[in-house]
DNA sequence: CTTGATGCCGAAAGCGTTTTCGGGATAAGC
DNA sequence: GCTTATCCCGAAAACGCTTTCGGCATCAAG
C-alpha cells in the first residue's frame, strides 16, 4: 500500500534512480527505448512523484498563493470562487498547486505573507483589492518575491497588475446619468484607501467637471462594502433637505442597499431616484428593480492573472505585464430620466 | 538574501543541526538554556523552516485540499469564499496550508483527486456537494485517505460528514406553505443525483403525504442550479393548464429565476404565487420580492469541517464525526396565503 | 587501426529537515 | 571510589528526488 517511489521503479527496471528520473523528465541523454520502458513502468506501478522531495531538490515551489481580501463583503464575495477556478485552470496545466490564505487583521496579513514567502512552499502570490498604499505590495517588492495584483495601488508602475479602468468606468456611468438629466448625483463609495474606490471617485469628479456640475461633499458617502452600509448611507442622503436624484455606487452590494433604502421610503428606483452599481453581478437581474451597473469581464481574469504570474516566475519583467480592461455599461431598470418635479429642488 | 537554514543556525550557535532542530521542536532532551539560545537566534536570523524539507522528513503533509464543486451555479457560489475562510481559520492555527482544486469533468476530477492523494502534498480532503452515489467518496475510501464531506451521499455511515437535515428542511417548508392554504405546490429541484436534492424531494413528499396531498409528477421540475434554468422551468409550470399556487426550490438561485418568471407574467410573488428558496443567501433580501427561504448556518461550517478533518488525520474514527444541523425558516415576502380564486382551479 | 565524437547510463552529492542511537559529562547512590 | 542514573548533545541515517560529472561503449572519420 506504500506509494511507489523512484527507487522501486529503478529496481524493477534494473536502472538507477538518477536515470529513471532523467527519463521521466525528458533529458536528452536517455535512449528512446529506455524512456519508453520507464514511462510504461511508471504508469504500470502508478508512480506519482513526491512533490515535497521534488521541490526540495529543485528549489522551485510549483505552487502559488491567492490571498483572499480581508474586508470582505458580508454577501460573500461571489467573485472569489470564479477567480479561483480561473487561476487553478492555468496552474494545473503546469501541474502547479493553488494555495489560499486569508487574514483577519492587517498585521496578521503581513505576518502571513512573510511566512508564506519564507516557507518555500510557494513561488508567487496573487493579491486582490489592493489599498492605495498597500503594505503587502511593499513587502513583496522588498522581498523581490514574484507577485501580481488584481487591481493596483497608487504607485503601480513597478509591478504586474490586471485591472479595470475604474476612472473611465465611473466617468461613463456619471455621463450616462447626466444624459438622463441628472444634475445632483450622490456617490456611495467604499473607503478611499481602496484604490479602486479612489479611482472611481476621480472618474466621478472628472465627469462632473466636464459637465459643469459642482462637486459637493455633502452627497459623498463613504461606507463599508456591504448592503447594510449602503442602505443607511443612502437613507441619510435621501432624507436630507436636498437629496440627490441619482446614486452611483462603487459596488453592486452597496447598490443593493441603496435600492432597499429607496423601497423603504415608498419610492421607486429607476423612476423617482436612479441608481447605478458596479460589478455586473448576475444576481442584479433579480433585485427590485433590476440593477443597472458597470460590468467587468471577470471570467477570464483568473486565468490571465495566473499566466502573468507564471511568466514572471519564469523570469519575465513584471512591468511588462500590466493589463487594463474596461467595464461595460449594463443597462437594466434602476436608471431613468430625472423627474420634472425634481428640477425645482435646486 | 538566501533563507537562513538550520545549518546557519547551528554554525552560529556552535551546535549541530539535529540539536537545533530538537530544541526548536520542544524535545525534552535539550537544556532550558540551550533552548532559549536557539529560539533567540532563530528569531534573530529570521529562521523559517523549509516546509518541503520538513514534510519530506516527517512524512506529514501539513496541508489539506478543498475541491470546488464542479457544476457550479453561474451566480458564482457565494458560499465558497466563506467556507474557505472558515477552513483556513482552523488550519492556520496549526500552521497547515489550504489548497484548492477544481475540475471540469467527472473523469478529470477523479484523476485530480488521485494525483492529489498520491503526491504527498496533502493529508486530507474536504469535498462539497456530493452526489447520491459519489465516485470521489468511493475513491477516497478505497485509498483509505482522510476526508470529510460537506453534505453526504446516500451511504454515509462509514465516513465523516457535516450536513443540514435537508429532508426536515423541506418538510418544514412545505408544511409552512400548506399552513398558508396551498395544496398545489410545485417543486423546482436540482438534479437528483445530488443527494441534497434527493433528500429535499423526500421531505417534500413526506409533507405532502402527511397532509393527504397527492404527489404529482407533472409539477416536479428538475433543472440545473442556476437562475435561468429555474426561470424557464417555472415558466412552463405557470403556463400550464393547472399551475401550482406555490413553489419550493432547492436553491435560492433557482428561486430567483422563479421570481423572474412570475414577474415576467405580470403576477406578484407572495400574492398570486408563493415561492420559497433554500440557502438563506443574504442577497435574497433584495430581490423582488424579498425571498422567503430556509437558511442554513454556513458561517461556522468551514471551521467545523476543518477541525473534523484534522481530528481524523490525527487518528480519530471518521464515523465519530457526523454532524447534522438544521435549517431555519427565514420569512421574507415571497410567501403568502393562497388566493380565494385559486381554489377553483382543482 | 587509431582517434575523436557521440550516445547512454551509473555514481554520487546535494536539497533542509527529522529522528534514532550512542556516548561523554555530571550527579546521585551504596 | 565505583557503579548506575540522568542530562545533554553529536553523529549519522533517512525522506525521495534532481543534477552534475565521468566513463564505458559504439560509431564515424581519418
Amino acid at each position: 500500500m506504500k506509494r511507489t517511489t523512484l527507487k522501486d521503479l529503478a529496481k524493477v527496471l534494473e536502472l538507477t534512480e538518477g536515470t529513471v528520473s532523467r527519463a521521466l523528465n525528458g533529458y536528452s541523454d536517455i535512449s528512446a527505448r529506455t524512456v519508453e520502458r520507464v514511462e510504461n513502468a511508471a504508469v504500470e506501478l502508478g508512480y506519482k512523484p513526491n512533490q515535497n522531495a521534488r521541490r526540495l531538490a529543485t528549489g522551485v515551489a510549483e505552487a502559488i498563493a491567492y490571498v483572499i481580501p480581508q474586508n470582505h463583503s458580508s454577501l460573500g464575495e461571489p467573485f472569489v470562487s470564479q477567480l479561483l477556478q480561473g487561476i487553478d485552470d492555468s496552474l494545473s496545466r503546469r501541474g502547479w498547486d493553488l494555495l489560499v490564505s486569508h487574514a483577519r487583521s492587517a498585521e496578521d496579513e503581513a505576518e502571513k505573507i512573510h511566512r508564506l514567502i519564507n516557507s518555500g512552499r510557494i513561488g508567487g502570490v496573487v493579491l486582490s483589492r489592493p489599498f492605495r498604499n498597500d503594505a503587502r505590495i511593499k513587502l513583496l517588492q522588498k522581498s523581490r518575491f514574484p507577485f501580481v495584483v488584481h487591481g493596483r495601488s497608487a504607485n503601480c508602475s513597478t509591478y504586474a497588475w490586471y485591472d479595470i479602468d475604474n476612472e473611465l468606468a465611473f466617468y461613463t456611468a456619471v455621463n450616462h446619468l447626466v444624459d438622463l438629466g441628472h444634475q445632483r448625483i450622490g456617490f456611495v463609495g467604499a473607503p478611499l484607501y481602496y484604490n479602486f474606490a479612489y479611482q472611481r471617485l476621480q472618474g466621478y469628479r472628472k465627469a462632473l467637471e466636464e459637465n459643469a456640475i459642482s462637486y459637493e461633499e455633502s452627497i459623498i458617502a463613504i461606507t463599508e462594502m456591504n448592503d447594510d452600509a449602503g442602505e443607511s448611507a443612502a437613507a441619510n442622503l435621501i432624507d436630507s433637505d436636498n437629496p440627490p436624484t441619482a446614486f452611483v455606487c462603487t459596488s453592486d452590494t452597496q447598490a443593493f442597499g441603496v435600492l432597499a433604502a429607496i423601497r423603504a421610503r415608498g419610492l421607486k428606483a429607476g423612476v423617482d431616484i436612479s441608481v447605478m452599481g458596479y460589478d455586473g453581478l448576475k444576481i442584479g437581474r433579480h433585485t427590485d428593480p433590476p440593477l443597472t451597473t458597470m460590468s467587468q469581464p471577470l471570467a477570464q481574469s483568473g486565468r490571465e492573472l495566473a499566466d502573468m504570474l507564471l511568466a514572471i516566475i519564469d523570469g519575465d519583467d513584471p512591468t511588462q505585464h500590466q493589463v487594463l480592461k474596461r467595464a461595460d455599461l449594463l443597462l437594466r431598470k434602476s436608471d431613468g430620466p430625472v423627474q420634472a418635479s425634481q428640477y425645482h429642488s435646486h
